[in-house]
DNA sequence: AGGAGGCTGTGCAATTTAGAACAGAAAACG
DNA sequence: CGTTTTCTGTTCTAAATTGCACAGCCTCCT
């Protein structure tokens, strides 16, 4: 938690490594890199295709083999990953701008995760040569992408921290208010598109029924409002940064 | 934990993305990067500097100014956050051939964790802007550190996994397993550096009095045996494996 | 209308965990 | 060598968490 607040991977379509770059040394400034990655992707010739996916539908499973990235170009992806107990995790929630699938340029040679469609989605997945072959030969497309998995890496951190420290009230508080900022129109209120209690449950690590009685505390103290759609206030921060 | 034994991450200091590449596509296969970064490392002239750092050092602070990355030469690393409450987390243990510091790249203008020296300690130390014109000019070096940021990703995630799946106990055995194999001469049975419960206990999230508890435990159970220097048995394993 | 199935609100017993405390062992240090 | 300091073994209580169970609502479907 603690440095949650900090610095939410502006999970933006527009990436650029190197906000304070010309500042404070007398080196050529180098144009910084405001770019989108739907611009570089549409350079790409072949090994690139567009595939759309209705909600709950899978894109690939845990197990499978992997030999390609995908780019999330519309929708939402919800990466799981089952235990041996049966239980299931939730990775990540990943939207426009997002890669998934990654891993496999790593030599993993098989999913280590499952990613299923949230809402209608729409994905350019690019082979793994192809992947390896830009990521060789154009360099801004590299540099967008270390500064996606720069960016990946420090949200996966604090989540790992979060785990850590805090206990299941704050890190359902904390996941609401990310959730809520997540369009960021970053209102201080905001809807949070469909997403069960078993869903919560499984992105923070506990169960439905822990999470059930969090979810009504919260709204008893007007942090939230629900019955259907999920209003989140910004005064939940209060339980968030209580010590 | 589930799929922890898959991918360990082989923090060595050989990279190299793409293993697979030339199975099966009829393309060009490129060749594999197999060289070490330090050769790379090498052939950068100015806004390098090497850093030698005794047992304990600070390398850097959590809230410091983040203006360089640094690449570990010889001996170990340990980065820490501390939370509001005080309470400490170790996030990684790094070695030979990795990287830290590198979240500045992503325009984070502070420094999220602690960096302090485990041994005594050699780093290259990059400056900000010097490793982003590297990443711009030199592609092998890119490609290199994409790859070094894919490995990290998939080490952190496992460990966000292990936190959200399991118990305390299965997580230190875990740990423990991992740490064994971390020299990587990777025979079954290994010692482990000097590392007290307390850092063990910051590692996977727990009090202190439960690490010396379950070490305890795994001692009679004749799975590690310790006196001073840390032995692990490959008997461990059936903390982790077990349902 | 009449299920079937998914989601939610609740209650409760069994476990796990946090946290603090204290003594002994070992290591560091002057 | 004596003395801090650090690390470890152990115990205990309060608190958090799991796991389960069941009832009430919905919505979807036929």
């Amino acid at each position: 938690m603690a440095q949650r607040a900090s610095k939410s991977r502006s999970s933006a379509s527009a990436t650029r490594i190197e906000e304070l770059s010309n500042r404070d040394v007398g080196r050529a400034p180098r144009k910084p890199l405001t770019f989108h990655p739907d611009l570089l992707l549409a350079k790409v010739g072949t090994g690139k295709t567009t595939h759309r996916y209705r909600d709950k539908h899978a894109i690939f499973s845990q197990g499978d083999r992997a030999d390609a990235v995908f780019y999330i170009e519309t929708g939402k992806v919800k990466l799981t990953v089952v235990s041996k107990r049966g239980k299931e995790a939730v990775i990540a929630i990943l939207q426009h701008g997002d890669f998934f699938g990654e891993g496999c340029l790593a030599a993993q040679p098989l999913r280590i995760s499952s990613a299923v469609a949230m809402q209608n989605l729409s994905t350019t997945r690019i082979a793994k040569e192809t992947m390896v072959e830009l990521l060789h030969k154009e360099t801004d497309f590299a540099e967008m992408f270390i500064a996606y998995l720069l960016s990946r890496n420090i949200r996966i951190e604090e989540d790992l921290v979060d785990q850590l420290f805090n206990s299941s009230e704050k890190r359902l508080a904390r996941l609401l208010l990310l959730l809520a900022h997540y369009g960021k129109e970053s209102r201080p209120e905001t809807v949070i598109p469909n997403m069960s209690q078993e869903t919560l449950a499984e992105m923070i690590g506990t169960t439905r029924s822990r999470v059930s009685y969090f979810m009504n505390k919260f709204r008893k103290l007007g942090f939230i409002e629900y019955n259907g759609s999920l209003h989140v206030n910004s005064a939940l921060l209060t339980v968030v940064l209580r010590d």
